[in-house]
DNA sequence: GCTCATATATATCAATTGATATAAATTCAA
DNA sequence: TTGAATTTATATCAATTGATATATATGAGC
């Protein structure tokens, strides 16, 4: 018998020496990606990933097991994206974390990890944006809640709040700076979904400069916040 | 024959007279609200709704023609809900400004109508936000797409925008008023998104006040943007 | 070139879903 | 109270969907 007992996540990983497979698998999860990020899990059919990715259906189950199997392994890719997009600037934040920090230093890390995220985010080939997918599954919890949370929204929102709480050199309980990082993160996601709305009057700008300075702007008032 | 061609949003109203009818016609709405808010469009059944409602499933048919046209009622709902709770705090806005208009007048103007916005989305109860559905639909639209982007959003993010130009004294561009606009609603509702998750590990406090407190300071930075 | 694991394709199943035909019950007005 | 309009309930349909059994093709290693 050829298909293996289900696993966990990745069903079928690359069984190595084969090179054709490894590329149908990454077809069929980067249709998933676009297709999931955009319309959620229910939305979607395994029918339609399977006609974009060019395969036929049996190949989603051969690879993934099973429709949840590949919403999770959707969850997981994006989570290695944003390892490779962020994991620099944020490695920087955390280490500075560990010892002393002046506001002002603490406010320009804390203006680079945002700069860093703007332009990971609006960078992102517009179809396949990896926030809208994380966005819906921490407001409607669904199989991939507990990974995204963990390895990207939790880490995210304490980095930020640690940040925050720097910059206004402790002036703020951690609650409040919790808000402040929640509000400032949301308001990037938020924006990336609003974009393809915005870009229907408004040209397609270069956004990414512009929320930057807004970010910035925000981060500054952070200081002289009461 | 009982029942009518399918007519446009609410295919039966009220059928005047008949208490009863309309009482289950507002319980499956309701019941619709909050399963569509949570879920999105195609991951809830019309025998969810149907249970929910403590109906039948052809009732739903009865009263909105049918899945689809359920869900436009829900959209309809929640415009209406928007202008009873922030249509007089708009008013206000929208005749200040027809006039001459301060950027100290302009900024209070604006802190008083986020204000309310965080009070009224944080006051609906938990579980049936109309932000989410909203959030949701401008994000990948679907059936109710237009009438939410003509009557909400974009109205908002115009109102937002024109407040915060006035607020600038005129140092901003549209665009970048616009993005700050954007910005700061959509970090409203994505805190929202995010409360249910952040309530897990915090308690449930009192946001409302944090939050506003948190965008009074946005605004208020506004004033001093470059 | 043979062989076997790997990969792709065909055909089909059982369950769910939105929707409807149709019948029964309820409500209000006269 | 009667009767017609309105409302609710039962049973069922056709289409879609996720999934699988099964057959065929392809590629690597000897």
């Amino acid at each position: 018998m050829a298909r293996p007992a289900i696993p966990a996540a990745p069903l079928r990983t690359a069984a190595d020496g084969y090179r054709k497979g490894e590329e149908t698998r990454a077809r069929i999860l980067d249709a998933a990606l676009t297709a999931f990020g955009n319309s959620g899990f229910a939305s979607v059919t395994t029918r339609q990933i399977a006609r974009e990715a060019g395969v036929n259906l049996p190949a989603l189950t051969y690879y993934f097991g099973n429709k949840r199997g590949l919403y999770l392994a959707c969850a997981h890719a994006i989570v290695a994206r944003y390892r490779e997009g962020m994991g620099a600037v944020a490695e920087v934040s955390y280490a500075a974390l560990g010892g002393p920090l002046t506001p002002d230093a603490a406010s320009t890390l804390l203006k680079r990890l945002f700069a860093a995220l703007a332009r990971f985010l609006l960078a992102a080939p517009e179809a396949q944006n990896p926030s809208l997918f994380v966005q819906r599954e921490i407001a409607s919890p669904g199989p991939a809640f507990e990974i995204l949370y963990a390895e990207l929204w939790r880490p995210g929102i304490e980095l930020a709040t640690n940040l925050i709480i720097r910059t206004t050199d402790r002036r703020l309980t951690e609650t409040e700076a919790q808000v402040r990082a929640i509000l400032m993160i949301s308001s990037l996601t938020g924006f990336l979904s609003g974009l393809p709305v915005i870009a229907r009057t408004a040209g397609k700008a270069d956004y990414t400069a512009l929320v930057i300075a807004a970010l910035d702007g925000q981060i500054d008032a952070l200081a002289r916040s009461d």
